[in-house]
DNA sequence: GTCCAATTCAAACAATCGTTTAAAACGTTT
DNA sequence: AAACGTTTTAAACGATTGTTTGAATTGGAC
């Protein structure tokens, strides 16, 4: 990845988080990057590619530290189940510091990847896809096994809700300071963390406990 | 609202869910409502005042019956705190009901909502504020009440988990199927809402317990 | 049947979009 | 310094966008 590529990719993140992947524009996040118009298409070929390869460099880091903490901790468990506290936090940590957590880097590409998830495009439901499959493989497994296996339609709800939490964090993550009007600190990743795993822990063991009529 | 109206706030519904505020165009709704292109700019000026009619028009009643079932039960609870859970469902059940219950409509709107909410438009921002100042105000009291004042920095937790719950909801509601192989009837709305419940009233009682260090 | 206002219509407006082109500039190797 | 492949550049491509225009059509009042 040479410098122009770079560059491209970092003002190619502003510019989806601003604005989606639709309304995000060639010509901007050429301007923005100090680059000419058609070098993205020069080095990336076009601006599907380059939004794939804005995410999967991104993700990709986060997925394997995901799977990785989840794997270590089962296995100095004893392959035991988990507490869900602890799956959950595996789950929403790394994601959270990865996208906010970074110094300087703010908060764009959470945004970025929530908006461009909710948008309709035939190649974003393949990239979510891609993206999440093994993840959700892995995750609704020891969800499952800490849970007591609650069954299939009690995991299938609560992944839905787990999603569908961190889909509206990353994309209205903004609005936390002006619910809290200022004062949470939008970069207190721990403190946002914390909260976050206690809410979805819990909702988890709710909905798994929840009984079949109401 | 004369016929040519209707049919064009019909049309934006589809084409706003599908494709999103800035994807929508109007030329597709014209054609999908059978009527001319300039039917939109005659009957409502642009498509910003198209989109903010047709918001207004679904939204105005969810909200109307989110305030009286709150002013309701909570004058027949004599003014004591009432439960989170049904808090919570004052909360979530008309949205989803009127989104996604009505027989023939599908979820379309839920989806145009979620979308355009999710979007960044000025006008956006006044038009989400506008519909949540006073639905916000009355219920983060009333969850306030009902988990017994937990403080300010948990209430927005909650609020701001709440929130993102119901947009992750909105916007992903197709994927439910997807997460459960077919077993859920997307359809099943008292299914989704009593599930829902469970998991967001549960979560904001462990958020507002959660120990201020961890 | 005539008139008038409301509505619909086809056509064109200017702006912006992602992409392509072919020449110019650059850097490395010979 | 000459030659080469790589990269950058300005300009143009065709397509699509929301909006406007002015004439054609409609439908009820007299």
């Amino acid at each position: 990845m040479n410098d122009t590529q770079v560059k491209i990719i970092g003002a190619a993140e502003i510019e989806f988080a601003e604005r989606g992947y639709r309304g995000a524009s060639i010509r901007e996040i050429t301007k923005r990057a100090g680059v000419n118009i058609a070098a993205i298409n020069y080095h990336f070929g076009t601006k599907e590619v380059l939004f794939k390869e804005m995410v999967r460099h991104r993700i990709e880091p986060i997925n394997h530290l995901r799977i990785d903490m989840l794997e270590k901790a089962t296995i100095e468990n004893d392959s035991k189940p988990l507490p869900i506290q602890k799956v959950v936090d595996f789950m929403v940590r790394p994601l959270l510091f990865q996208l906010i957590g970074e110094p300087g880097t703010d908060f764009r590409f959470m945004q970025a990847m929530g908006k461009a998830m909710s948008e309709e495009h035939a190649f974003m439901k393949e990239l979510h896809q891609d993206i999440l499959k093994e993840i959700v493989a892995k995750f609704s497994k020891a969800i499952s096994d800490s849970l007591g296996h609650p069954g299939f339609e009690k995991i299938s709800y609560g992944m839905h809700f787990l999603s569908c939490c961190m889909l509206g964090v990353m994309l209205q993550h903004s609005r936390l300071q002006f619910i809290s009007r200022g004062k949470i600190d939008l970069h207190d990743t721990d403190g946002l963390a914390d909260h976050l795993v206690a809410f979805i822990s819990s909702g988890l063991e709710a909905v798994s406990k929840l009984s079949p009529k109401t």
